[in-house]
DNA sequence: TATCTAAATAATAATTATTATCGTTTATGA
DNA sequence: TCATAAACGATAATAATTATTATTTAGATA
């Protein structure tokens, strides 16, 4: 009942962003919108597709990678700064930052709002306007380091 | 006579870190390396094939790669994390961070004591152990700011 | 110094990730 | 309801990277 609920506020928020932003509310858009909403692992575009087969049939993969590619431009998601070959894509959010684990490639959220109010070295400005700040931590998460980073 | 000292010293060092991590010294390997340890714009692989090649006219990109994946695996060299398609590398120096514009897409490095010396947030030991900590600035350059981003 | 051998190279082909083209379908506004 | 531009799916093309293989070469050894 509730997570019906959220789903609701989530798909009217949606429709809201296509009328304001001036694109038209698909299925295929609003299924990719929740399934990045409700996603914390930062899928890849295959992910993103592979999930939604069972419920969209006739979906693309290239749908797939347009529509990501037209929420980016509108602000709605983000893509990860990664050292990878694929894209990996986060509903955007209240600011946060990312821990990469160097054995599982798995991508994990951090807060930190510490560094999200220091200020930047002075010489910065000499460069131009920051308007982004991201961190990326690599290390060995938990489980991999208990495991051996079989999983 | 200032910089073919350097180069020699720098020749010297690769020789030295080929016989350590135990790979062969090659021409290639050498003159790759050297571009990278002179580059300041984070090349990608295909950059660096065509500015070898007048030097090494045989160079194939497909060196260039693997050479690259070696010296990478090794800790000479690092892949920039970016949201780019292009994977862009730097040889591996002092700690330090990056600036990336959002027009012209030229990565900078800078450097940020503070930062580097400030202790992550104690839930991070929850997570793992982290071995490095990037950070990554967008926004747009001075250069991009006067000129609209043309050049 | 000449010889040997495993490692590295270049050429080619293959794979992976992403983007473009185009004919068909569909969301939205009149 | 209808018209139309936007979006879709199928297909093909491109871009980035990796694998295969025959040839070459760095570096160890005689």
């Amino acid at each position: 009942m509730i997570e019906h609920h959220r789903q609701h506020v989530l798909q009217a928020q949606f429709e809201q962003a296509c009328r304001e932003k001036g694109f038209k509310m698909t299925q295929q858009r609003l299924e990719i919108f929740r399934e990045l909403a409700a996603a914390s692992d930062h899928p890849a575009a295959e992910t993103i597709h592979r999930r939604l087969l069972p419920k969209l049939p006739t979906l693309s993969l290239d749908t797939v990678y347009r529509t990501l590619s037209t929420f980016e431009h509108h602000g709605l998601i983000t893509k990860v700064d990664t050292t990878e070959s694929q894209a990996r894509f986060e509903a955007a959010g209240e600011e946060h930052h990312h821990l990469i684990c160097r054995k599982c490639g798995r991508i994990t959220d951090f807060y930190w709002q510490r560094f999200d109010e220091t200020a930047l070295p002075p010489d910065i400005d000499r460069w131009g306007r920051v308007s982004k700040k991201n961190v990326t931590l690599y290390g060995i998460c938990k489980e991999c380091e208990e495991s051996g980073g079989r999983r």
